[in-house]
DNA sequence: ATTAGAATATATTACTTCGATATATTGTGC
DNA sequence: GCACAATATATCGAAGTAATATATTCTAAT
């Protein structure tokens, strides 16, 4: 899915600023879908050249001036379209799982410090997402905001459970290996029986 | 987390080919961290560059010719640099998650083909996990590796048991909004906008 | 038997997206 | 008073994606 689209999906529900659609994306929606400002300021210049949405500039007194951007009915239908396709895997990159599963290259206290620094992430957004600030506006809407986060919340919980039960496989086994790669007792040439091939 | 990093981690439990580490990111590595061929062969030409791998080419009479490529001791240095940095938040790109947020703009069974091909795929990779195709060496590896699968498997599970408690939210409450904006009097299930699958 | 497709393997290209930075103003904490 | 966070848009190089091209071998269907 383009930006693009997940900024006319966005939009379907009200006018928003490229700015405010950021706010979104990282906050209620940060377990949905990410984009950069890089990306959504082209995609809503883009939109609005293609007649997909419109924008009004409005001047603030007190803030900078906003672009406000408005779903347009051909916005509308391209935005049915690309929901038409069924959607493939999710697309994640976790530097967490990574850093986890070359946990024995690293000291334990390092290991310790990044699981306390997600649980204390896991924690925050789980918080965030259990307040409830939706502002859905048909019932149809209600029902699909709430789908989305309880599934969230499930998935928040079912990681910070885990983990929480599971750290000392990572924090206790961590550096059997030396991480120079210089092994303590015999010297290293051939690590023994490769194969798989 | 840069694909340059994600090779030379990749790298430092076996010697591999361009080839193989995509392989092993779509495998059992897909809910860590994905990258693609673009990605994966520029970065290794790179790291070759820089001296962090050695690569040997390899004539191969059955196949294509590879070239493996081998971490070295400079790029085991440059791997735990990397490492040491504390991870954020995963990034998450959910087509599905923001397709569930819009199903009241769809009809109802374009939701639930869109939420059986998301069992599907969900239930493969949990087999996947559960057979458990690691090759640890160390018991260090394996501890982490051991870690990072119950990780996936819990995630999964939660995932798949939320799915099919709470999908009539999103299937049943479906289309009380008309996605053309026009009101829908007589015929709800007629669709206005739906494209090709 | 042959033809089509999947798997193995690398590489390139256009396009998209990221991450960092620049700019400018207002609000907030120390 | 001064640094910092928040509001707001924009740009640009670097990085990454998705699709395609090339070439070989294995497998399955016609």
């Amino acid at each position: 899915m383009h930006v693009k689209t997940l900024c006319l999906a966005i939009l379907s529900m009200d006018d928003a600023s490229g700015y405010e659609i950021k706010k979104l994306l990282e906050g209620p929606f940060s377990h949905i879908h990410e984009a950069s400002f890089g990306a959504i300021y082209p995609a809503l210049a883009r939109l609005q050249e293609d007649g997909l949405v419109t924008c009004e500039e409005r001047t603030q007194e007190k803030r900078p001036d906003k672009k406000v951007y408005s779903l347009t009915q051909k916005g509308r239908f391209e935005l049915i379209d690309e929901l038409s396709i069924i959607p493939g895997p999710d697309r994640i990159r976790s530097d967490f799982l990574v850093l986890m599963l070359y946990a024995h290259l690293l000291p334990p206290s390092h290991i310790a410090k990044a699981i306390e620094k997600r649980l204390e992430i896991y924690r925050g957004l789980l918080g965030e997402l259990e307040k409830g600030e939706h502002v859905p506006v048909s019932l149809g809407e209600q029902a699909s905001a709430e789908f989305v986060r309880g599934y969230g919340t499930a998935i928040l919980r079912a990681a910070l459970d885990y983990i929480e039960d599971n750290r000392h496989l990572v924090e206790g086994a961590a550096f059997l290996t030396n991480p120079t790669g210089a092994k303590p007792t015999d010297s290293e040439e051939h690590p023994a029986g490769v194969a798989a091939e």
